[in-house]
DNA sequence: CTAAAGTTTCAATAATTACTGAAACTTTAG
DNA sequence: CTAAAGTTTCAGTAATTATTGAAACTTTAG
């Protein structure tokens, strides 16, 4: 498996790119070996390719498995693994929202609930207290709106990020919509 | 400055999930302390409460000024520099969604372009190209549309983050609104 | 059951990232 | 202008995180 040099650019990019989206470099490149690959390909190919050790392949793959990202394909008459993206893109893109949710947020926010039982000892920790359930609520309340999100129908979410900032005028329409009804 | 252990359990926390928030230990500590705290503190009370060195305290702040969470500030005939943090918590999540996007998503948005200008040399490419265009399109319809968001007024977001899944059926009646107009 | 083909684990080490603290720098009161 | 009070920088070092590669393990064909 040698890389074009297109394919290369990206491989590399991701791999930098990595980091800062929670995993690490090599996992990164070989996620993005595995979205660009169309045909299905084994941990050795991947080593090969991206120059990287057979172990350190084996943890990637379990990383990216992990965030269910992957998927392993058996070919017949041949015992070798071999792997290949999981999904569409938007797929992936849902996926890594939803395990960044959990790592980025869901500590802090069961954190918060715990302190927040707590009685303030004085009025530092009176003022302190609030600050704390300010934050709370703005972690549950993007934790619910994403979840939210994703429960929506793809279709449904296009509609919605096509719309951009004109979701301001929809949401009018449905106030006047509302009123409508009550009266 | 000694913390009270309900302040340090929460700054200490803060900590460890500032690398998963894109920044590092300390200066997820820094922040914490700096929003549970009322009044303005120094950069000497910072260091002394948390026990770190007044290097790092000042390389810290320099991070936290150039994400616009901190601000200046000055008390008279007093020539030490003061902190506090800046603006509302929903303010402070507006700013980090944002530089997180400057970080994440623009470097790879703009390597993706350049690549899509190349002309793929063989049917590998090809494949490889049309999976980048997909990522392409995604993370350019994800910023535009937080970008979008983020230009909402703060209570048409909160309408709308309240609204939940519920925002499918606004916008079902948007749909017929629309067909109505155009019979 | 055995050997071959494959995968995983993990201790040692490399690479990266964060932190300290002393020196350099800046600002201002006198 | 000088000294004192403060801040910043950055080379050296500590701490953390990632990677290798050899040994242990697993699976299956014969």
């Amino acid at each position: 498996m040698k890389m074009t040099p297109m394919i290369e650019t990206f491989v590399m990019h991701f791999g930098e790119m990595g980091s800062r989206w929670g995993f690490n470099r090599t996992v990164g490149q070989m996620y993005a070996l595995l979205v660009i690959t169309k045909d299905p390909i084994s941990a050795n190919q991947i080593a090969e390719a991206l120059s990287i050790s057979r172990g350190n392949v084996s943890m990637g793959l379990k990383e990216l498995q992990s965030w269910q990202l992957i998927q392993l394909h058996h070919k017949p008459a041949d015992r070798k693994e071999y792997f290949q993206t999981n999904g569409s893109i938007w797929d992936m893109a849902n996926r890594v929202f939803e395990e960044r949710r959990k790592r980025e947020m869901d500590p802090t926010l069961s954190l918060l609930r715990d302190i927040l039982l707590d009685t303030p000892a004085n009025a530092e920790e009176q003022h302190a207290q609030q600050k704390l359930q300010e934050v709370h609520d703005l972690l549950e309340g993007i934790t619910k709106w994403s979840s939210e999100l994703q429960r929506l129908s793809p279709e449904k979410l296009e509609t919605l990020m096509k719309l951009g900032s004109g979701v301001g005028k929809v949401l009018d329409m449905k106030d006047k919509l509302l009123k409508r009804s009550n009266e």
